[in-house]
DNA sequence: GTATACCCTGACTA
DNA sequence: ATAGTCAGGGTAT
């Protein structure tokens, strides 16, 4: 703590962002697992570092990263308008969209989003919560806090692969364990993988994915739509087959969830709303109970 | 194309 | 109290 830059690195900082923005449900509507609210200030290690944020009616108090970094992060670089025009086509969306505004996709890292949604495999956001930060802790650069709190970042693919597959199961991985080690040795001898895969074509960025072990239809769609920014993705959960049943009558939750159905619906979705398809489902998703209340 | 058993943990019920 | 059931994606057959 005798550096200069380390104590400047934390001070807080306020800017007004150019465009509307709902931090809580941003950062809480489940496509993040690192961020944590305290009081009134979310922490979470982003970008290898500690970040703190705080919302203040239009403004933004923050520490630990630069302002420019945020305004990416937090896909403040766009406006709403120019999103919503890009999926809003109906009365159900209109009002999801009312309902929660404000809501941002936050740009991933790829790697941190890839692995994150390899353990979200049949699991719920506590247990997801609890696995990464297990792997945070046994493989990630420890960062302390002013406060002397210790802070674990996300692993690197590096030290990640490193990590034995006893080691991996001894965080909770359960049967994930082998699927995070071999994809995570893949990658770890591959650093072009992310850039090859964005500048691919959308159906063809998800059968690379795919290729890789213990990644699925589901999985592929969230990491290119929070990893990639591919907005045209329509990440299709047991939520998502009922709402889209309920509200469009597409797909049947009594029946099994084949590899055809996922298909049906996620086309059906993509045709539907266009370019920004997977901003339609954040919005839906977030007010997931509200349909399963029947409440809509 | 589709059905089924299996992987593992946690939450819930009996 | 402990056993049984179920939810939740991906894979192999």
């Amino acid at each position: 703590m005798t550096d200069r830059t380390e104590m400047s690195a934390y001070e807080v900082r306020v800017f007004e962002p150019e465009f509307p923005l709902n931090l809580d449900v941003t950062l809480s509507c489940g496509q993040l697992f690192r961020w944590k609210k305290q009081d009134d200030t979310w922490q979470g290690v982003a970008d290898g570092k500690l970040i703190t944020l705080r919302q203040d009616g239009r403004q933004l108090h923050f520490s630990g990263c630069s302002e420019a970094f945020l305004i990416s992060y937090l896909h403040l670089d766009c406006a709403p308008e120019d999103i919503v025009s890009g999926f809003c086509c109906d009365t159900h969306i209109t009002d999801a969209v009312s309902r929660t505004s404000g809501l941002r996709i936050v740009r991933q890292d790829p790697w941190e989003c890839l692995i994150s949604y390899l353990c979200a495999q049949n699991a719920n956001i506590p247990f997801i919560t609890r696995m990464i930060e297990n792997l945070c802790h046994a493989a990630g650069e420890s960062i302390t806090a002013p406060d002397g709190t210790v802070w674990y970042a996300f692993p690197t693919p590096d030290a990640l692969s490193a990590l034995s597959l006893e080691e991996k199961r001894g965080c909770t991985l359960g049967y994930r364990a082998p699927y995070i080690h071999k994809t995570a040795a893949a990658i770890a001898v591959d650093p072009g993988w992310a850039d090859r895969i964005r500048k691919l074509p959308f159906e063809e960025a998800r059968r690379v994915l795919m290729a890789y072990p213990g990644i699925g239809p589901k999985v592929a769609d969230c990491v290119l739509l929070f990893g990639f920014q591919k907005y045209e993705s329509f990440p299709v959960d047991t939520w998502m087959r009922m709402i889209m049943h309920r509200l469009y009558g597409v797909g049947d939750p009594e029946k099994s969830f084949t590899p055809a159905e996922y298909d049906r619906i996620r086309r059906f979705a993509q045709e539907r709303f266009g370019p920004y398809a997977g901003y339609a489902q954040e919005y839906l998703f977030a007010i997931r109970e509200s349909y399963a209340n029947g409440k809509f």
